[in-house]
DNA sequence: AAGGATATTTTTGTATACTATTATCCGAAA
DNA sequence: TTTCGGATAATAGTATACAAAAATATCCTT
């Protein structure tokens, strides 16, 4: 059931679904043989992440996608991680930098992508709740969800993870030593590089480019 | 109808419900006397805001609301709008910039708390539609919403609307001579001001303070 | 008496039927 | 021919009934 979210939230990334078509209650809910309720639930949930516009008494009206909009996610996340970290900077104890410090180098062996996309997750993550906003935490999550489709992009190549280790390494160095300021540089300059690769990327396959209006059940 | 979700909403806010109670979709249909369909479309929305928590099958826990979130809210806030403002300060013509200053002196004759909050929120929104970034935009509105309930009370003391009046001008003359750098500056400052005006405020009238447990419907 | 399997209850999730709203089409009048 | 108004159709909103899942209570076994 969940995998009718995960279909409609793929058609619209791919622009099988082109900006501007209507999402029908009443056709989606026969073309996955489930009734209108689960199906009205997932135009919400589309909703929620900016990917339809719902308008009272007409429906869901599918929104434009483009490498606009990851660039967007990739700034809104770096403004709000600079938030988060201005807050766990100061509370954040040396023997739990020493583990990410650990676990940084333990995976720099490694040659696995799978591995490096997880450490970085688990960095992040681990200032991000360490600063206990709840809702700084809650709105960043919502962006997150979002940028893990493109985020795993940027640890294809090996030269990518190894610069990737090297800024980890430079920004838990600058919290041990308590340089909230140096910190902060090198994580906003360790997204840009991230937004940067994860574009190149989409451009090379040709997103972006007004995608084929394949269905138009419009 | 749209009623009942404001009543939900204020009494999260105002902790009539206590943080942890469960929101039982039965037994708020039966008190609005209208159905569990809608009753759920508003549990939903409450999530949006993080009101509260929706657990699968288990349903609405209410979660906590203090000033920490107000805290919270003004400082994304904050980092939105300056990255709202880095790609809206270069494309804002002249015109619209001086169009601007005229309201705002136009509003500082006036002593009417209303018209200056209307003229803050027009000031604000016409830089971050400027930018012209939907997602940014979209992610700002989310929070505004919310804030829209504690950003009047910046209002009312006459001394607070001149500040204000005065931080607006010389954020529009930053603007007007390019000084991107600048206008940053005073952007955050002016916000920081509105937060500490409505945090006091807050404090004044006990919010925060862990709300009585009024009914426990739990 | 304790633990665990099972029945019962409570509550959310889903399907279906009905209502209300909005757009569209068509005809009549200006 | 154009425009206004009303009928009609399309679609979302709501109510209700039913299914499924989870928590709780009950009873049996050891």
């Amino acid at each position: 059931m969940k995998e009718v979210y995960t279909t409609l939230f793929q058609r619209i990334l791919q622009g099988f679904y082109p900006p501007d078509t209507w999402l029908r209650e009443d056709a989606l809910s026969e073309e996955f043989g489930i009734s209108r309720t689960p199906i009205r639930e997932f135009l919400r949930q589309l909703e929620r992440g900016f990917l339809v516009q719902l308008i009272p008494n007409r429906g869901a009206k599918v929104l434009p996608f483009t490498a606009d909009d990851v660039e967007d996610l990739y700034e809104i996340r770096k403004s709000l991680e600079i938030l988060a970290l201005k807050y766990a900077a100061p509370v954040m104890g040396i023997q739990g930098l020493m583990d990410l410090r650990a676990m940084v180098i333990d995976c720099a062996q490694s040659d696995d992508a799978a591995r490096n996309t997880e450490v970085d997750l688990n960095l992040h993550n681990y200032f991000i709740e360490a600063s206990r906003r709840r809702r700084i935490i809650l709105t960043l999550q919502q962006q997150l969800v979002l940028l893990k489709f493109f985020r795993e992009m940027g640890f294809s190549h090996k030269e990518e993870r190894a610069s990737t280790v090297t800024e980890h390494l430079e920004f838990i160095d600058a919290l041990c030593v308590r340089d909230l300021k140096k910190a902060i540089e090198i994580l906003g300059r360790h997204i840009d590089n991230s937004k940067t690769r994860a574009l190149s990327k989409l451009a090379k396959a040709g997103f972006g480019r007004s995608p084929v209006p394949v269905p138009k059940t419009q």
